[in-house]
RNA sequence: GCGCCCGUAGCUCAGUUGGAUAGAGCACCAGCCUUCUAAGCUGGCGGUCGCAGGUUCGACUCCUGCCGGGCGCGCCA
């Protein structure tokens, strides 16, 4: 509808600069807006006040000639000018009543379209580190990511979702080795776990399979362990070299093989939960990719998608790294290669290679980048916790100077997720072990209500998750009052059958002409509004405006069976009636289906 | 100190990418269940859009400076 006007105005214009009341090549966008109240029409049109200056002319004078030059259309019954010089379109009733045939056509494909013409985007989100499940924060995440993926995909785009598995670095070791003394604990070993080691119950059962299917094998005296291990906090040391030494020893004692075992054990159980929990969560990848295939070669984890040149065995890493060296942004200070970011804008220079020759995180992820932008993505969107925003420069510096678009990567940060619980901010570190699981919250809420109250915020915008109030599942929770709505639809049509009608949809749609109350046309204005929404949604990559979306769509229909009721004696009125309403379920079913939250047939 | 994000009704947040009289939910007040599910509907109350300038036909929206809150500034990941 949007189009058709636009195309009204276009030719308006077309004939006034053909009469020379208008200068050519003026550039002036034609926008068309829904507008806000009834009186102003159904959309509304500023092009003459736009334009009115280059055209020396007054906004309402232009607009004057503009509606004159305006070809008719059967869709439209009247045009005003209006305010400063506003041309509103008042659309025929009849206009409207055709999105209620088309909804009942398309059925599941009502909304999605052709915008992205195919485009290949990546969204890569969650991605969490695996030392631990997945908390409420990676939540909003999960959620963002996975509806955000959904819209484009509606919207046309060729999609491919991922997760990148943090399985090579620091933490990954202080992990390993946690899991290794909470093994050597159930062997019979004393000592004191170190303050930095992770304390979840999850490392005490990975430990406990570590000892279920190997015994004693992996076991060494713990005198032996921490000889010489330089003291940790409580004992006036330091909590990092004293895990770090930890880390050290683990690997010497136990030796490569045996410490790899430890290592994979903790990582694969931890990973399988996360992939589990997704799941659950109805958050699908089409790819998992381990960060350790960028720097061995071996590796048959990550990308098998790569075409590039492989042939002299080099790693993703090493080949990032020469790129980087080509284009002669690095240098070596202090035994480290560097990369001069401030050549692009960055706060300061970073580390790629440190000066014990091993690569740095960052160097991992220009790898990581370089490997997605060469599988030929048109937009790769990175979905980030808001902490790691400091970031974004030196991976955008990095693309930069080995020659791609940083234009194509889209960092989205989404703020955390502050719960309270009885009034009271609960506090979250993993290491500690004390926090809330994006599993928990999700058996306390349910998914419906997890999955649509993480998509309810911008992601740029702060958001406080009411534990109480989300597990009160009272009506302060949209998702029950839209699926309410579908549920309603349902019912209708099982009372329908007890009063002995029949709903005869070709009936229907001869009469749609006869839905002519206030609500019906407001009700039939939103439904024609869905695939706007999506496309909007998807394009400024703002989850919320569905969920708002749905939530208004409830209302107009709620509104309208308080005030009418639709199993009516008039077969015509009833079947129109029924008509509208099955296309109302369609649409909402539609749109959770995007959010990931069902659509019940009964509450 | 520097950088990024946020500041809109008592609370939580929208505001269609610069448009017309700034909206919703919750809370509070007053109504509506012999009629398709009251998880609902109707009405009311509620605002210096953090503050001050600037840009223009027009600013919650864009620019500058302050104030307040969050986060980040590692050869961690």
């Amino acid at each position: 509808m949007k189009h058709h006007i636009e195309n009204l105005i276009a030719s308006a214009l077309a004939g006034l600069e053909a009469t020379g009341a208008l200068p050519l090549n003026h550039g002036a966008t034609i926008t068309i807006d829904h507008t806000k109240t009834k009186g102003h029409g159904d959309f509304a049109c500023n092009i003459a006040l736009v334009l009115a200056k280059h055209a020396r002319v007054k906004p309402r004078e232009l607009a004057e000639k503009i509606v004159k030059a305006l070809p008719a259309s059967e869709k439209i019954v009247k045009v005003e000018i209006a305010g400063p010089g506003f041309i509103n379109f008042f659309l025929s009733a009849d206009a409207y009543h055709t999105v209620v045939r088309e909804i009942l056509e398309k059925r599941e494909t009502f909304g999605r379209s052709q915008m992205g013409a195919g485009r290949k985007v990546q969204v890569e989100f969650v991605s969490a580190n695996p030392t631990g499940p997945l908390h409420v924060g990676h939540g909003r995440g999960a959620a963002y990511g996975a509806t955000l993926a959904n819209l484009l995909d509606a919207v046309g785009f060729q999609v491919h979702r991922e997760y990148y598995i943090n399985d090579a670095g620091r933490q990954m070791d202080i992990l390993a080795t946690s899991v290794w003394l909470r093994y050597l604990e159930l062997c019979g070993e004393r000592f004191d776990f170190p303050v930095n080691g992770y304390k979840g119950d999850y490392v005490y059962d990975i430990g406990a399979t570590l000892h279920r299917e190997n015994g004693d094998k992996y076991r060494h005296a713990s005198a032996k362990i921490f000889e010489n291990i330089p003291p940790d906090e409580p004992q006036g040391g330091d909590k990092e070299t004293h895990i770090d030494a930890l880390i050290e020893r683990a690997k010497s004692l136990l030796g490569t093989a045996a410490y790899r075992k430890v290592f994979d054990l903790g990582l694969q159980v931890i990973l399988d939960d996360i992939r589990q929990d997704l799941e659950e969560f109805g958050v699908t990848y089409d790819q998992w990719f381990s960060e350790r295939s960028l720097i061995e070669p071996g590796d048959t984890q990550g990308s098998a998608s790569v075409a590039g040149d492989r042939t002299s065995g080099a790693t993703a890493a090493e080949r990032a790294i020469e790129r980087l060296k080509k284009s002669g942004h690095v240098y070596e200070k202090e035994g480290a290669l560097w990369f001069r970011s401030t050549d692009y804008g960055d706060e300061k220079d970073r580390v790629v290679v440190r000066e014990n020759g091993q690569k740095t995180y960052f160097a991992h992820d220009i790898a990581y980048h370089m490997d997605k932008l060469e599988r030929g993505y048109d937009q790769v969107i990175d979905i980030w916790g808001a902490d790691h925003h400091g970031y974004v420069p030196r991976v955008k510096a990095a693309l930069a100077a080995i020659g791609d678009d940083p234009e194509r990567l889209h960092v989205l940060l989404v703020q955390f997720a502050i719960l309270y619980k009885g009034g009271e901010r609960m506090q979250m570190s993993t290491r500690s072990g004390e926090f809330v699981t994006l599993r928990e919250l999700r058996r306390e809420v349910g998914n419906d209500a997890a999955r649509f109250f993480y998509v309810l915020r911008r992601c740029e915008q702060h958001m406080d998750f009411d534990l109480d109030l989300a597990k009160s599942q009272s009506n302060d929770n949209p998702v029950f009052y839209v699926q309410y709505a579908h549920a309603r639809i349902y019912s209708v049509f099982r009372q329908m059958k007890e009063k002995g009608f029949r709903h005869d949809p070709a009936n229907g749609d001869r009469h749609l002409a006869r839905l002519t109350e206030p609500h019906e046309l407001a009700l039939i204005q939103r439904l024609a509004r869905y695939p706007e929404v999506l496309e909007a949604a998807a394009q400024v990559h703002e989850p919320h405006q569905l969920a708002y979306y749905l939530r208004e769509l409830a209302y107009d229909f709620h509104t309208y069976y308080g005030a009418h009721t639709f199993l009516v004696e008039d077969a015509a009125v009833r079947d129109a009636r029924l008509n509208l309403i099955v296309a109302t379920r369609q649409v909402i079913a539609n749109g959770l289906k995007l959010l990931g939250v069902s659509a019940p047939e009964s509450m």
